[in-house]
DNA sequence: CGGCCCCTTGACTAAAATCAACGAAAGTGG
DNA sequence: CCACTTTCGTTGATTTTAGTCAAGGGGCCG
């Protein structure tokens, strides 16, 4: 198998040259998989390497001195992990896989190497933390001033989204997979109280479930009470370096 | 008046080579006045140049629906400015002054040109984003899963750090330039409940307060209320290239 | 079959928001 | 320089939102 998950997400935004297409290959070189439930790096231990997901659904969380946990950040294939743990000698995340999944190990020198030579690319990579950067606002701004409702339904919105990057079959159903309690630890709420988002959710129309699988049927209205935007659309790069 | 404000932070990870700072320099060429209470970029306007805030403080600021504001972060002196609208056609964030500031505007293709000529500060530039991401996600964990007074605490211990980075006087007093609706828009609270945080902080020991200006009494217990880490340290730059 | 995990629901509690009022301080305009 | 307005901080009373505690049910796995 080979090709870039990380190239197919830049190649929606620019048309990438052979040379970097074969630079963004070279990350991806080796593979591993990690199964449900396993850790791939642990927050403040030491930061080991960097990695694309190619497969599966996973999490980075931080763990606060009380025990509970926030999750940060859902990651889908194509992303790249642990961009923030290269740059300290400690992880300030910990990373765990939700569902069985394949992960491609690079290391820092990799993408510093990367950067040097393809200058483009650099300039992309830094495009797309800014992307993941704007989609932490806005879920800041979801947790600060949102309700509980609000906050389930956004998450929902932007689950939707970007199963929907990976796999163009997923139109407004799609399979939730993550306990209340995981939702619950991205949105800041309890599980207990999700429960009851969602069900309110279902009482008036704007999804329906069925054993795990939930289906968006008023997907106006849930937009409009979570105060969602698609942080891959309305981009600009005009501005990006000729490739090398 | 010369040099560049944004190189003296990166001079604190690396010392910079002469055509680094030069480069950087010119980032800085020009300079413009923004009267406190200024907006310099509007949420959903279109993007203009990007910034590096050289004297003042500013803050940027989502609105929602309902017209209330959650601020993302401020701005110190340092600080590049608009990094995320570089990416998108309207800008996703507000940015104002909280006080009369200096800033250096510069263009999007300014910055891309310096990518493209000096690797390593697009490496720099990189960490310097991460470090802000880094700092979103311990906010985001904090609004997610702390209690009104803990991030109350987290807040004055981080505007305490960011404000010695500039001022080297700063110990542990300083004038608190927000007002308590502000601070509550920073920690997802109402003013009325920041007041009453402010003063049980303030009865339990933790801070004195004098027109405007707050001493930090018990560092150490503040911190350990506010599950607080400061994310300009601990940082690790052995990877980063040889500069050219 | 039994145990565990997850979902669900009700009753109750705690945290923070809201509403309202007032005083002090800081600008503003004559 | 003074009267006026506005902003900001403070406080109490009350309401709303979400959390906590507890119990039971369904499904899956060993």
């Amino acid at each position: 198998m080979a090709g870039s998950c990380f190239a197919e997400v830049l190649s929606d935004l620019v048309e990438l040259t052979g040379a970097e297409q074969a630079a963004l290959e070279k990350l991806e070189e080796r593979q591993r998989t990690v199964r449900r439930g396993a850790v791939l790096q642990r927050e403040n231990e030491k930061c080991g390497e960097l990695y694309v997901l190619r497969k599966g659904l996973m999490m980075s969380y931080v763990l606060l001195d009380d025990g509970s946990r926030q999750i940060l950040r859902f990651l889908f294939p194509g992303d790249m992990l642990g961009v923030s743990s290269m740059i300290y000698r400690e992880a300030p995340e910990t990373l765990a896989a939700l569902s069985d999944c394949i992960v491609s190990p690079f290391d820092r020198s990799a993408l510093s190497d990367l950067m040097t030579r393809h200058p483009r690319l650099s300039a992309m990579v830094l495009v797309y933390c800014q992307v993941e950067r704007v989609s932490l606002t806005d879920r800041l701004a979801a947790l600060g001033r949102t309700s509980a409702k609000a906050r389930v339904a956004a998450l929902l919105l932007d689950l939707r989204d970007r199963l929907r990057t990976t796999d163009k079959s997923v139109e407004d159903a799609f399979q939730l997979g993550l306990t209340q309690e995981e939702v619950g630890d991205a949105t800041g709420l309890t599980a207990v109280h999700v429960n009851r988002m969602l069900r309110q959710l279902e009482e008036e129309g704007l999804i329906a479930r069925d054993s795990g699988r939930v289906t968006l049927r008023d997907e106006r209205a849930l937009a409009r009470a979570a105060n969602y935007v698609n942080r891959f659309e309305g981009l600009d790069l005009s501005w990006l370096p000729r490739p090398a």
